[in-house]
DNA sequence: AATGAATGAGGATTCATTCAT
DNA sequence: GATGAATGAATCCTCATTCAT
């Protein structure tokens, strides 16, 4: 049997699919998204440009294979969480938590895989789904909210975007700024915010020019 | 009198500038920052190459250009929103709705300039800079509603820059889908979850797994 | 009679002539030959750059005018000494005195225009003719000084391409170490050699390796 | 063994550098410096433009590449003969002829990188360097001369100056009116005067016109 | 005649991709 | 499969020259 050597082979192809992560990552990092070459990729990932196009085909699929590695973990705990048997609040809480984790962990690829638009158009089919896909997951959990009554009947997707983007911008800011927030700083504040804004008795909204929403008040 | 000649060189030049304004606009939006090529502005604005630096001195000073045409206004009118006499609660909504109003009229240019990061690295000074004002601005109104005892106290940064993407991120997602908002409704969701999250006697914040406030829910 | 405003633009273009040699000598000066734009040259000179298609058709034509103008004065001074009644010596030195004090005042165009094989090319005809009317003037002097019996039989041209290009090489060392000799010194040196080395009953040559040159010895 | 494959490389890279220093040579002649472009070079090389950039990261590194190969072996020999045990005026003589036969060999790049001050702009460090080198060494050798009491007191580096220029200024002349001398003609011609210029019992120099010096007429 | 904006060919450099070894 | 040299299209920028005002 071919089993030894197939096995051999794919172990091979597994750590040079690790390399070329890490490699790329090395190279986002510090050169951006344009500055990252597939030459500057091979030599960090310690292996010859030629090599680099037998397991991609083109810079793009490379960079896919990169964006899909990044993000398919937190995409999974996403998925997890939604299916989970907790309240829609709870799933909140969670989720802040570990994509602060996530976002902390590999700040260098989502500085410009996840909110690079350079990268979307580059990316566009894989990011775009991703995203989206992001964003579908936690208007599951806002929808959820609001079958369990504890949030109030509100624009699902536009509150999942919202907090997709309010999280992704904090982070962004505070490596900007180069202070990051604890973990705990900044979910309270992230879900201070939200739960409260989503909760059913809220305090009376003083919308002052906005048509006729007088339920609210 | 040179003044005649003198008023028409200049409308002359205030209509180049508008060309090659709206051609870099053009070619953003169809090619995306790295596909924004000096030859193709040039053509999209419908002069020579050469003319361009003529105007400015790089690639980089255009880019400059357009992005702060695009984006002052925005920013004069939250400065002068600032300095307004309102509460701030009226101030957050005013925002609101001029910047929908902006972004859905220049949607293609702050698609990329407001929100890309590889903008960002090639405007660093002044990309960097204006989103700083911008939150900056921002986080002073949330402050003053903490003086006022409307909002209650909190990380006045970290609000306005959660303020800031969100707002951003769902206009954004309107253009992925192809479904804008009225600005009715998205200033209602908006405000609705940022004026509930920030109001003083709000509801118990259940929070799971932050410190201590376990009993809040 | 239009003689008036004849002569007044006459002056005119003189002074514009005047302006244009003096802008192109500054900007040589600070931006070496390549540097030498036509933008730049305009500035110098205080005019518009149309303008100086007006008086030049091409940067060619120009910098031939100021080659031109450079180096007339000095071939000037050198056809009156060659038509003199001094004695060859005489002249040798004579000359030496006028080229120091030349290249001295106006360095910075013969650094460029002179000795640089760029401008050769550029002004092959111009250039080349000039430089070459100078060695034929030399040359004409050393045969007078071989007529003379002052000096031995020697190939004149050769000695007269040797004594122009070992006086602008020193003047370029100088430069170069920015340690400029006294106009005393220089000639000193210079004509050491050369007088002696033009010298009827010279030592004896020591020459090891020179063929059959026995009468030398 | 990987040597088999090694030598063949270098084998192969050594005749790429070949064809490059070949190729930029041609273009050099035919084109000068300034028409010396990346793409004339390339194709005057039999390759494309890309792979020059392979070998040298810039023109500016390939000129000094040019320059290096061409000047090298004549500073080698310099310095050999410098270090030899012959008397100076022995050694003047053998660096005449050495020099000589390599301008001639190598005429094309010397009337280019030796004696255009273009050149010396562009490879300043270079350029300058191997120059003032050359001229460093042959005031050597004029010094040895001073202390072996065959040449007189002088101003050293100004002769090694003069002697440089003026061996390149024949050389030059010739090349401009396509008459080439012997070897043995333009040595002679050389030495001659510089030999006679430099010895101690000289025929008296007639100065007129230079300070002090009353006693050598 | 003066002006200076417009033009576009030309030049240096980069980099994704191919391919012979 | 691995390698890395070769390729050339694409990009930014410069500058001599033209021409409408």
């Amino acid at each position: 049997m071919a089993s030894l050597s197939q096995r051999r082979k794919e172990l091979l192809d597994s750590m040079m699919r690790d390399a070329v992560y890490e490699g790329a990552v090395a190279v986002l990092t510090r050169h951006g998204l344009n500055g990252t070459t597939m030459d500057r990729v091979a030599e960090a990932a310690g292996m010859a440009k030629g090599s680099l196009y037998n397991r991609f085909r083109s810079k793009q699929e490379l960079l896919e294979f990169v964006h899909e590695r990044a993000v398919t973990p937190m995409r999974e705990a996403l998925a997890e969480i939604v299916q989970d048997e907790m309240g829609a609040a709870e799933k909140l809480v969670a989720i802040s938590r570990i994509w602060r984790e996530y976002l902390g962990a590999h700040r260098a690829v989502f500085e410009f895989l996840i909110s690079d638009l350079a990268a979307h158009r580059l990316l566009k089919d894989t990011a775009q789904t991703s995203r989206s896909s992001v964003v579908d997951d936690m208007a599951t959990i806002v929808e959820q909210g609001m079958r369990e009554g504890v949030f109030r009947s509100i624009d699902a997707r536009a509150v999942a975007e919202m907090f997709v983007s309010a999280s992704i911008g904090m982070v962004e800011q505070e490596f900007a700024r180069g202070q990051p927030r604890s973990i705990d700083d900044a979910v309270e504040v992230l879900l201070g915010v939200f739960l409260r804004g989503l909760s059913v008795s809220g305090p009376a909204y003083a919308s002052s020019g906005l048509g006729g929403d007088t339920d609210e008040r």
